[in-house]
RNA sequence: CGGGGUGUAGCUCAGUUCGGUUAGAGUGCUAGUCUCGGGUACUAGAGGUCGGAGGUUCGAAUCCUCUCACCCCGACCA
């Protein structure tokens, strides 16, 4: 019997230190969570409930489409992450360890080879595609800064699904279909989210979304028009300038400027008595070792996810010696003409062909006028790599794009033939010819529906969770332990809950009402039950809503039936808005 | 990895500048009395390697050295 007087809920009154987003605080002071260290938590009763729930609701949408569920280990073979050539490429964040004969071995961050080995050994024909495999399983990522509690750990739980086909069509049809799992359990979770284009990053692959849970809390960062409904991850999202680079009529030669100690555009652009726009930004980089000049409209900045893609690798930041030693100058008098050697130059969209733009001299204290793109300097690689900002146009429809913080909940990937060429992981198709899988991979964050949950469904009170991932489906409160008429009624209806199948949570502890009526409303149960002072004048006992604040007196005999009916309504209402999804 | 900060009771934090009784408060916990529909009141009590190691000193939470952990900003981040 769920008593709380046995039960291990440590609620807090007061805001822990280490909590820093209003979910963190929240789950902290529900007793969902105990930090264990940084980014490693232990679930508590209630919070390891939420989970199991979600969990839950996971298996049933992944199960409806006949996705089929494995687990895969944890601790993995180096030699396995070598085949991807991940176990270079994922840098610090692998968990790296040795066991006792000293072989290296890896904690999984997600298990790309480890599917694909599965699959090279056992998917044969293409009569056997396509198939969905996944699992919920624990991974391990050393993240250099854990953050916001469960929201980016260093082990957390993932589902992380996985589909094989032997056509683009077919991987469009796998990945649309997890697109609808995942739009179902987020609103089977009472989850609001926006689905957006992604950048596929480390994973590789020919496209990929994300679903983006907004708000003030999270870390990345989402483009989206309202009117037209575009939206994007800012390290891929587009937009179109308010202001573009007029042509020039016969423009003049570069000409040097004495610019003495301006290093920045603020002061070269106050110093001439121009627009920033009016100047170009040079950013010197260092990738694989070969330097490349980024140059962008002065008003503007580059985004450094889009100039890795334009790249085509990682890059670094130049030290300030390698910027003197390439360039002749500093940092503040960079530009792009006068290079002994010439980096590769990469030139953002918003430099305009024939337009003409000031710049530094690649000598300290001195800039260029007069410079004009493609008569002056290459503009053989043009590519976006600038930063959208606020109020610029929807690169759609051109109405005022917004920018919103948001937490990732979930990613979709079209990964395409990348691991399973470099596994040689293949199928036989009608034609008898070998060819490599086309595969799709598919990640939740459990511990950031649970967070996402909290954030979006909570009040000045505490949580309020949706009733479908709530840790208990009711709790009866009663009030005054010493009176017996008032313990039987609590544990008579207990008890036919239980017998229904409900969780139900039995507050028996002998607190004053205002400590039970607070824990109630803190850890967010949707239906509370009260037995207390109605009841010894009246019969009547107490039917709160946890979500809308209601109550509702009544005669403890049809308590059940109302009880029943109010939580059937709250399930049904999230269940249905599944359904919605199309 | 760079910069900044914090470690004192389960939790939130004083005390450290300028070394000096038995290291404090609130909350939580225990016992008792009271109270019983929104964190009740009173009384009594338990609870501390002051993150750790070394050093200076007659004497260290306090000063010095080293070290560990955690947090924040940045870098990084399927």
């Amino acid at each position: 019997m769920m008593k709380l007087s046995h039960f291990l809920m440590p609620t807090l009154k007061e805001v822990p230190s280490e909590a820093d987003t209003r979910a963190h605080s929240l789950m902290l002071r529900a007793g969902l969570i105990r930090r264990l260290t940084a980014g490693v938590h232990s679930f508590l009763p209630l919070g390891w409930r939420v989970m199991k729930n979600i969990e839950r609701i996971i298996r049933e949408e992944q199960n409806r489409f006949d996705c089929q569920e494995i687990n895969m280990p944890v601790l993995n073979p180096r030699e396995l992450w070598e085949e991807s050539n991940r176990w270079t490429d994922f840098g610090d964040v692998l968990f790296r360890l040795k066991d006792r004969r000293g072989r290296d071995l890896c904690l999984g961050p997600t298990h790309e080879e480890v599917i694909t080995d599965l699959a090279r050994s056992f998917i044969t024909s293409y009569r056997e595609l396509p198939q969905t495999w996944y699992q919920i399983q624990t991974k391990f990522r050393d993240e250099a800064r854990p953050r916001a509690g469960v929201i980016r750990g260093r082990q957390f739980t993932m589902m992380d699904a996985y589909s094989f086909d032997y056509s683009q069509e077919g991987l469009d049809k796998s990945y649309e279909n997890q697109r609808i799992i995942y739009e179902r359990i987020y609103n089977r979770c009472g989850l609001e989210y926006s689905l957006v284009g992604a950048s596929s990053g480390l994973m590789g692959g020919t496209g990929s979304q994300e679903f983006m849970q907004l708000t003030p809390d999270g870390e990345d960062t989402v483009i989206t028009c309202e009117k037209c409904g575009y939206a994007a991850n800012s390290e891929v999202a587009q937009s179109r300038l308010n202001q573009v680079s007029e042509v020039v009529e016969n423009p003049h030669e570069p000409e040097d400027v004495h610019t003495p100690d301006k290093k920045t555009i603020a002061a070269v652009s106050e110093f001439l008595g121009v627009r920033p726009m009016d100047l170009m930004k040079s950013v010197l980089v260092m990738a694989d070792d070969k330097p490349v000049l980024a140059l962008i409209r002065g008003d503007l900045e580059v985004n450094e996810t889009k100039l890795m893609t334009a790249i085509g690798a990682e890059y670094r930041a130049m030290e300030p010696h390698e910027i003197v030693e390439m360039a002749g100058a500093d940092a503040g008098f960079i530009g792009p003409i006068g290079w002994k050697t010439k980096p590769w130059i990469i030139v953002d969209e918003s430099i305009v062909e024939g337009a003409s733009y000031i710049s530094g001299a690649n000598k300290n204290d001195y800039h260029i006028k007069n410079i004009v793109p493609g008569r002056d300097f290459s503009m053989k690689t043009v590519k976006d790599i600038r930063v959208v900002k606020d109020g610029e146009g929807c690169p759609n429809c051109d109405s005022k794009i917004k920018i919103s913080r948001a937490v990732e909940l979930g990613h979709i990937f079209k990964l395409g033939t990348k691991y399973s060429k470099a596994m040689g992981a293949k199928y036989t198709d009608s034609e008898g010819a070998d060819n490599p899988l086309i595969m799709g991979c598919y990640g939740i964050g459990l511990e950031r529906i649970m967070s996402g949950a909290v954030d979006t469904h909570a009040d000045d009170f505490g949580i309020i969770w949706p009733a479908t991932i709530a840790p208990f489906d009711f709790i009866i409160i009663s009030l005054m332990q010493t009176e017996s008429s008032i313990m039987e009624t609590a544990k008579n209806i207990y008890e036919k809950l239980k017998g229904l199948g409900k969780d139900v949570l039995w507050d028996n502890r002998e607190y004053n009402p205002g400590v039970k009526f607070k824990d109630a409303d803190l850890i967010g149960i949707p239906i509370h039950l009260v037995i207390g002072k109605n009841f010894l004048k009246d019969g009547l006992v107490e039917i709160k809503i946890r979500k809308t604040g209601e109550r509702r007196k009544i005669k403890p005999k049809v308590a059940i039936e109302e009880l029943m009916k109010i939580h059937h309504e709250l399930i049904n209402e999230l269940n249905d808005s599944a359904d919605q999804v199309k």
